[in-house]
DNA sequence: GTGAAAGCGCTAACAC
DNA sequence: GTGTTAGCGCTTTCAC
């Protein structure tokens, strides 16, 4: 059941139908009706291939992501995804893990695709990549991360305040030796790490490099090595602060299995909110992103930009939150 | 840089190009090396669009996820997209809710695509779904459940078995009075609730409703508020089977609320395996599915199909492990 | 072995 | 308003 068909049984031309399809004006009132009658009852869904050769836009937009996704990005890519669909685009998904291999390939592969735009939900390393982005002149939304350098739209939050909010909230707490768990990577690793500093820093508290575990990546395991090396080299800490929640629940367990209490003897705080971290025990207190609000408007500006609107300057910031749970409470010694 | 630049620089025809391109035979030798230089040195990517139209194969493959997918889910199908990739197939992903509406958007969405294959790892209800899949005489592989009624071919774990496993782990570690926590929704909630009444039954331990919380879904929400539920019914219990890992976290959850200890009161196991089980505190002891061979043989089957060949009669089945971890232990009564 | 020509299903430019 | 025509970039007969 192609157009043609439906051409014939509506006695009109595919050209007609075609109009008739993509709601343009030139088609008369009672023909219309007709067509539309057609449309319907038959089911006619139209060939995309056929449709991203002949027009130039493809309805579809390319989302570049970490193939070890976290469920904070899992969460915003289904609303970026849904968002999109609303806008009528298809979304086609790109899992891209930390190597010039794979980088390559997912480039390779955005190529080949007729792609209207591309959301970069994942950093890449390669500049050769960014570089592609710029050459190819398609809209680009860069979304929880940035890159000033080449100019794109990018929706995040303030990624040193998330970790500023976070750290004041232990300092607050009565907190004075706070453990950093945190790494280089990623644009988030030193955003985080000076908002921490900040935090301490402004409290009067000297920001001292022995406090501090770094990390290759942001995942569980890495936040157990972590806290095992921190407890062992400064016995005085009483809260610690990891720059995401899974690392955060690395420290947790590492904690639980060194024999010492969350909170009781040390109090932690991560940053995402994933959905766990209220199912777990103890709740984790974090500072959550809010994914509906970046999701959604990740795609309105996408849908903008290939309607050749442009661009807002300068990036789109959302602001955080902090929830507080379990496994933060005053030091032990103030409210003994 | 499209196919006719690259046989004006080689002077050849497109046609030949495209034999070079696509490893077919029928190309000189010194002719397929200067196409197969420029190929490579140009950085040709041929058009998806173009290529799906004017041959009938598309090299896509459709897979259909809940959109509320677990952390197992995310694992297979990043595997199952993995090992697509390997064999030359592009995935693309349908993200559905458990909802008419959502089923049927879908289904459009599919016929519009130009798939050369369906994996479906959502068990959808609208039968009319299924009925297309027929129609469409495409192939089709169904992960992690089946339906025989449909004839396709599919790949799980016998669920009743993996159930059996881990009450029988209960059982052998002394436990009588023993909770399910399960639904009647997707194949694998019957299919679990009857490996378990079978274990029970099978160690002389009689069979009762009160020993059972119902939930619509399984997620983590609905695991807490069952096994709330269960302990204010049976107080008795000492052990609890719930069907799913967030089930089972959720449960753990309620505990701790309640101010029992788990694996001390009461102990828990669940099934799938979560990447989250060893991080979290207890530890979960779970039964894993062996996701990566999983994985691979849908993506071999579809693959397989595509090319034409016959499928293997009946559901490819996979075979379960328990892994023990801290959330189970010896009867409190036994071990004093 | 290789090239020319005919489409795949649709849209867009141009006639009428 | 509506139909006709000419492609989109590629693959695939069918000649040679």
């Amino acid at each position: 059941m192609d157009i043609r068909d439906i051409a014939q049984l509506a006695s009109v031309s595919p050209a007609t139908v075609s109009r008739v399809f993509n709601a343009k004006t030139g088609v008369g009132w009672e023909v219309r009706a007709r067509v539309m009658e057609l449309l319907h009852s038959t089911g006619y869904v139209p060939d995309h291939a056929a449709r991203a050769l002949a027009s130039k836009r493809n309805c579809m937009v390319g989302l570049v992501l970490p193939e070890s996704f976290n469920m904070f990005q899992r969460q915003l890519f289904s609303t970026i995804e849904r968002f999109l669909e609303a806008f009528g685009y298809r979304t086609l998904f790109f899992f891209v893990n930390w190597e010039p291999k794979s980088e390559s390939k997912c480039l390779r592969r955005i190529k080949a695709e007729r792609l209207d735009g591309i959301i970069m939900m994942h950093e890449v390393i390669d500049p050769r990549f960014y570089d592609y982005l710029v050459e190819a002149s398609k809209p680009v939304v860069l979304c929880t991360f940035e890159r000033e350098e080449y100019g794109f739209p990018s929706v995040h939050v303030d990624e040193g305040a998330a970790a500023w909010a976070a750290t004041r909230h232990l300092i607050g707490l009565g907190h004075r030796e706070i453990g950093l768990i945190s790494g280089a990577r990623l644009t988030c690793g030193p955003a985080r790490t000076a908002g921490y500093r900040s935090a301490l820093e402004s409290a009067g508290i000297p920001f001292g490099e022995d406090r501090i575990a770094w990390v290759p990546s942001y995942g569980f395991q890495e936040g157990r090595a972590a806290m095992r090396e921190l407890i062992s080299r400064r016995k005085d800490l009483t809260a610690v602060f990891a720059i995401t929640d899974e690392l955060a629940i690395g420290a947790v367990r590492a904690l639980y299995e060194t024999g010492l209490s969350v909170p009781g003897d040390v109090s932690i705080v991560g940053i995402d909110d994933l959905d766990i971290c209220s199912h777990m025990t103890p709740g984790l207190t974090t500072v959550r992103q809010p994914i509906h609000d970046m999701g959604r408007r990740t795609a309105q500006i996408m849908s903008a930009l290939i309607a050749g609107e442009e661009p807002e300057p300068g990036p789109i910031l959302f602001s955080h939150r902090l929830v507080v749970r379990e496994s933060s409470r005053a030091r032990a010694d103030l409210s003994a």
